[in-house]
DNA sequence: AGTCATATTGTTATCGATATCAGTTTCCAA
DNA sequence: TTGGAAACTGATATCGATAACAATATGACT
């Protein structure tokens, strides 16, 4: 009633324009209509004559309306949020996925809430807790190992999961990745191909980074096939791995096992780290020693020499992931499988 | 009425717990208090006796309750986002400030929208508007072109704005950055100091990159303030800057003018292909060209030789962004200035 | 002319939380 | 004891949009 007493001082039905944000209201009143075919003109399928969706447009420029979907999404059900968590965005890997999920979110109407877990399951779990909150339609987490608060959170939640980067032994629900031990042990191959006997690897220790330890897994595994005596592993510490890392590690490696013929890294960061440490101390790349990485940076194709890598298509990922949690969205039953194997490339460069 | 009937179809009272997603009304039920009573325990700061908070946060715990936020936002006029654009998250400099803001906002509750403009005022004026539907308590700029109809909507929203990474003729609201122009000019000056006198530049064309045109206008008033003839420059497209474009723009400068002492580049990216491309055409760097950069990319430090540049502190950048956005949302006024300059600092390396 | 499909617009009832104000209880000082 | 502040808790009324269904108009077709 108090209502009532407002609207009878500015008059009735006359909405207050100069006060406040507009509202849908206000804007129906401007236009002469109901606040239901404000609402259908605002959105591009609504069934409103050409005439009156002109005469809304112009009242909305007029008031300077700005629709609240905060609102709309309590009213629909629908918030057009979809989370993702990255373990980092400070890594162009990580990154690449985020750009594409964001372009294959771009004409979908849907916004990205994006998260850094620093890769921490921890952080993740409450990143999610956090994230769910907005009810987002749909989540994309990075890699297969989770608190198991966070399965239950998620699975309780209803939406569809997508993770990613990984082959996850029990996986959520859709996956969209690579199995990162396979892709190292193919590396190993093909060098193993060009010639080199004695592996060595630098790798992150902590299980913190669980793809790290995938590849160092797959390294191990393909030496120990090839007949080519255990692997050497220089272990550095938690992630993020840095150029740094990889140029400490490097050293540790030739004081220790100083007739290595190729060393293999967790990352093409370390492994450019480990190349110019090595030019630093006027070693010839590969001529005294090769260097290997993992993920294609930009930065490995125009160094000198030319790191030898594999690219793993970190864009493709997020973009196949978001359209499959687009597919789980909208479509309602996926077509085709749960699993989305994405392709990889070994690429040998001048490095190894 | 038809809710009374509901309710008496399930029992009165007797929220069902099986369907669909629990509400707080169905906790309250469940541990015999208001909703008003749940809301508040939800909360830090809620006044709610132990022994009731405990009884509530058990009945959270059973019914897998999650806190609907789109609906506490609608009540309270409070949505807990924060808006940020950025050019492009894949580039170091941008998400080393993506990382400062979200670590500011680490334990303010807020929520970060993360868009990317792809360096383009249009794309940002479409994303100002998405963003804005989503009743953000503030936004970050990077920048200071904007569309007029962007700053036409900003002004109207009425919430704080900051601008970042530049110091615009006419802020909007909060400014954060440093003149580009100005740390360029001081790069030339610190690189006269040391004996070069011929002047190269390499960076991009367009408008687009706002920053990126100012760099140049420093480097062009730098150098013909110490009488060093008319600087020489070097441009390529439109960003994101690569690697390879500073590799070919290297190539021209050569060509071009092949006696040039030193090459300053738009940012580290480019420089860092320049000197890749030297490198692998044999010339010594810095001994028969020198180049610099811009911005203090992790791998400047690392390369070999490493790279001279200037660090702008984009961390920081994005970090004071933040803060400032909070005073101004919770604060109310803002104590101090509303231009806050942000620090930078030359660091000589081996490459000039 | 009458019937029915189609197009357009309106009415009503929520969506799920929180602000606000109003009770109720507790506890302590006088 | 007792008044009254402080600590808790609850009832009610929104917040601003949209779903679902209803109503009306328009026109085509038999």
């Amino acid at each position: 009633m108090a209502d009532k007493l407002a609207d009878k001082a500015k008059g009735k039905g006359a909405h207050d324009v100069s006060a406040g944000k507009p509202t849908m209201a206000d804007v129906a009143d401007y236009a002469g209509v109901s606040t239901m075919t404000v609402s259908r003109a605002l959105k591009k399928d609504g069934r409103v004559s050409e005439d009156t969706r002109k005469r809304i447009l112009q009242a909305v420029d007029k008031l300077g309306y700005v629709l609240d979907q905060a609102a709309g999404s309590l009213s629909s059900r629908r918030t057009g949020f979809v989370a993702a968590l990255v373990p980092s965005i400070n890594n162009s890997n990580f990154s690449d996925t985020a750009r594409g999920i964001t372009d294959a979110l771009e004409n979908s109407g849907l916004q990205l809430l994006l998260g850094y877990t620093d890769y921490s399951t921890e952080k993740e779990e409450k990143l999610i807790q956090s994230m769910l909150q907005r009810r987002p339609e749909g989540i994309i987490l990075t890699g297969g190992s989770h608190t198991p608060q966070a399965r239950r959170m998620l699975e309780k939640s209803g939406i569809p999961v997508v993770e990613t980067w990984e082959i996850p032994e029990d996986p959520i629900d859709h996956v969209v990745g690579f199995s990162n031990s396979e892709v190292m042990a193919d590396l190993v191959r093909a060098l193993a191909g060009r010639g080199y006997r004695k592996f060595g690897y630098i790798g992150g220790t902590t299980a913190r980074d669980t793809r790290g330890s995938l590849r160092r897994a797959g390294f191990l595994k393909a030496v120990d096939e090839l007949g080519l005596g255990p692997g050497r592993v220089i272990s550095f510490g938690v992630p993020p791995i840095s150029i740094e890392q990889g140029a400490q590690a490097v050293v540790s490696m030739l004081e220790r096992w100083p007739d290595t013929e190729v060393v293999l890294c967790v990352s093409d960061l370390s492994a450019f780290g480990a190349l110019m440490e090595c030019q630093r101390r006027g070693m010839k790349v590969p001529g005294d020693i090769a260097i290997a990485g993992f993920g294609d940076y930009e930065i490995s194709a125009f160094c000198h020499p030319r790191i030898t890598t594999v690219n793993v298509d970190c864009y493709g990922i997020g973009k196949l992931a978001a359209g499959r949690l687009l597919q789980a969205i909208n479509g309602g039953g996926v077509a085709g499988d749960e699993l989305t194997l994405t392709s990889y490339k070994v690429i040998l460069r001048e490095s190894a």
